[in-house]
DNA sequence: GATAAATTTTGAACGACGTTCAAAAAATCG
DNA sequence: CGATTTTTTGAACGTCGTTCAAAATTTATC
């Protein structure tokens, strides 16, 4: 009976995890209240903070989940031996369609700013890194004699500008447009990058 | 002394705008208090909502005065009579600069997220769309053969496309990159997706 | 200028929130 | 089973945005 203790307490720990999730993704992070959480978890106000130092902290763990999906969703590639470009272009749909199906959840992990008091753990934002990688394969392909760091930093700006792009539009600060379009925004955006990217290689 | 009523109330909304502005780029939007915000106007509490509706309605203001500066930093236009690829270039990095200098105003820009019940009125919706109207204005000469409906999705894309670069740099989700890095970065971007529209011109 | 009526300004009070912690409940041990 | 330790509980606290009856001020009438 060593591990009865912990084992109810990471139990806990889900609960309350799953509950914050289902709670984000259908009425949004700032929609997101303690009493809530602890409600649908089946536990008293104070137990979130035997597990969690606060809500932010629970939070993250709801990003980390949602970080993990988008990297299944992500690496499910679907289009493994095809030319760099499109695997590119993949990705970008890719990265979409999650922010387009899980919407909620998508924007939390933007949203989300803890105060300085207790920032980011190192952890979670190592977590975002495999953004990098799986863009940085590809690009690899397109220009092999680039530095290994200047192609992460390259991987970055391509992930920017799509994320913008998707951003811009499923945030509603401008005039909507129709998904497809947008998709279609976003491809031609990825070509056209990885264009420019080609044609420095040689 | 007809006006004089009127003309008070504009005075106490003015102190109120300045006072909110002074706050958030001091410590942000995530910090911003009413009873702050009053104190430092010199009325009571109370008088901020003889004037607006609440505090998301003041914040939108403080926007909209943001908007406006970006509006003139951006319309300075040192390159009047360069190529079109250097006007754009030049916008983005006056976007890249603005944002860095006014950090604070300009995250609470895209961090406002009023209310279902009040959602943002039209009026400050439409003060975003300068900002497609000067990417607008290179990109007609660039592809003078496109309609005008797809210039303003097109402006709309290069602009996400720049944003989420600058953005994901300076709210440090990931590893922060030297400013003349990111501007670099942000200046290739641009001349990438320029030689790509004016590619597909003929 | 005095008084009354209308208007503006005030800040205590309210409800909702995240968070704390003494007490109750449960689990463990001798 | 009683004693002791651990876990869970939820009332209470401080802070926030917001409200609104009362106080202060301005305007109107004579």
């Amino acid at each position: 009976m060593a591990g009865r203790r912990e084992e109810k307490r990471e139990d806990l720990k889900a609960r309350l995890i799953e509950a914050a999730r289902e709670r984000i993704a259908r009425d949004g992070l700032a929609n997101l209240r303690a009493r809530d959480i602890t409600q649908d978890a089946g536990c008293a106000l104070g137990g979130l903070y035997t597990v969690f130092a606060d809500l932010a902290e629970l939070v993250i763990h709801v990003n980390s989940a949602t970080l993990k999906a988008l990297e299944a969703r992500l690496t499910l590639d679907k289009a493994k031996d095809r030319p760099p470009t499109d695997r590119l272009r993949n990705l970008a749909q890719g990265y979409l369609s999650f922010a387009v199906e899980h919407r909620n959840l998508w924007k939390a992990l933007f949203e989300h700013f803890p105060p300085e008091s207790s920032p980011t753990p190192q952890w979670h934002l190592n977590e975002h890194l495999f953004l990098m990688d799986v863009i940085a394969e590809p690009l690899a392909e397109l220009q092999p004699h680039m530095p290994p760091e200047d192609r992460a930093i390259r991987a970055r700006t391509l992930f920017g500008a799509v994320h913008g792009v998707v951003s811009i539009s499923l945030e509603g600060r401008f005039v909507g447009l129709p998904l497809e379009r947008l998709a279609r925004e976003v491809d031609e955006l990825v070509q056209t990058i990885a264009a420019g990217a080609e044609r420095r290689r040689g």
